[in-house]
DNA sequence: ATAAAAATGAGGGGATTCACCTATTTGTTT
DNA sequence: AAACAAATAGGTGAATCCCCTCATTTTTAT
């Protein structure tokens, strides 16, 4: 008897790694890679089209992310396992990929021992987190919070605090501000300070570094 | 009779680029992956055995980096020929490998056909800088010539300056920068005035801005 | 040895930001 | 209708930085 092959689809905009995964793949028993995608569009139509047993998502991709293919994955009840795979050791998207509900995430430098280890695991409906990550979870875990706190407090901001921290993130100085949007300094001077408190900044300089090194989440 | 086959060196630390790329190679005809690397000591050691004629470097290693391999080949007089592999489409990395005289560039998300267009070019005597890198290439030599410019100003800089200015980029105040070295908050002010006439900086925060921004060229 | 560059220190004026306040108007919520 | 949040505007004082000028000492270069 004849034991069923387990079918993976490939998603990766980097052709060389698209051949290096697809060949420790099929030196493997009981694995076949049934289809291979280098756009978001491209994969959301393949792994609709083949339903395989597992998709291994490259994160970041020309035309949006594996995030958004997770999303509509979901969608067809395919029941298709995710790994995520990514470039980079990024404590936010492992996160992100967690939340999702990934059941593997693995990085691009781990070995193909280890990735082989992370397709059967999740295959075998077990979790795999690639060892250099869990390793520092519990780092990860603290920056990840840390960074929930960055952006829970900038959620406190209101609009127009809002506003003119992105003045700020440009170097702007309140007389500056305050002629762009034709109010009073002294409004802008206020805002600036509304915002110290609710960021919790203190001193000089504070609230220009916390632009300029937030200006992206801003 | 038979044409000799060109041999080539592959130095990657990413497993699946190792793969992927010796995967295409063999493909081809009288071209033979005569050995690989994934660290730059190994790197050496096996390029200097082998003398191939062409290696191909990643740019991003774990200990050290690809152009230290480079400088090392030069040594052997091999005459083995240099392409650079990397990641990220960085202009102060093209500027560097061409400035180290590599024959080729290509980024790892080129495709197979690309890669081995470089290749073949390059065994050719001909150089090969990756299509979407040629294309920019104006743009990329203006930034590359900015970012001289800044260098360049950053070397007019004197000792104490420079380190006056690491202290402002880690966002401490003339009196605290003043207190950790046991000098005048005076001097340590004079000293901002001298770095900001130097670097043509005006305005209230361009200095801090400046360091944060630069921090890691300081 | 002499000149130039660098490091140190100081004075003063002006600009900006920080950190406390108060207060009015407007819009939303309950 | 009353309570609340947000945007607006103003005041004051301290801290910091920017932009000049000047002077002394030490180091470096010619």
């Amino acid at each position: 008897m004849k034991i069923r092959e387990n079918t993976v689809v490939i998603v990766d905009d980097h052709p060389l790694f698209l051949e290096g995964i697809r060949s420790i793949i099929q030196r493997e028993e009981n694995l076949s890679v049934v289809g291979e995608a280098s756009t978001g569009s491209e994969a959301v139509e393949i792994i609709e089209k083949h339903k395989p047993d597992l998709a291994i998502l490259d994160v970041e991709l020309k035309d949006g992310d594996g995030f958004e293919i997770f999303e509509f994955i979901k969608n067809f009840k395919n029941e298709t396992r995710v790994i995520f795979l990514t470039m980079h050791n990024d404590p936010e998207i492992l996160r992100k990929a967690l939340e999702q509900g990934a059941m593997g995430f693995i990085l691009k430098e781990n070995t193909a021992g280890e990735i082989i280890d992370c397709i059967r695991s999740v295959l075998d409906g077990h979790t795999y987190i690639c060892p250099k990550l869990s390793g520092n979870l519990f780092k990860l875990m603290k920056s990840s919070l840390l960074q929930n706190n960055i952006n829970g407090a900038l959620n406190k901001l209101t609009v127009s605090e809002r506003r003119i921290l992105k003045f700020i993130s440009s170097n702007k100085t309140s007389r500056e501000i305050s002629n762009e949007l034709n109010i009073s300094t002294k409004t802008v001077e206020n805002h600036r300070n509304n915002i110290c408190e609710k960021l919790n900044l203190h001193g000089s300089h504070s609230l220009i570094k916390f632009a300029i090194e937030n200006k992206e989440r801003i």
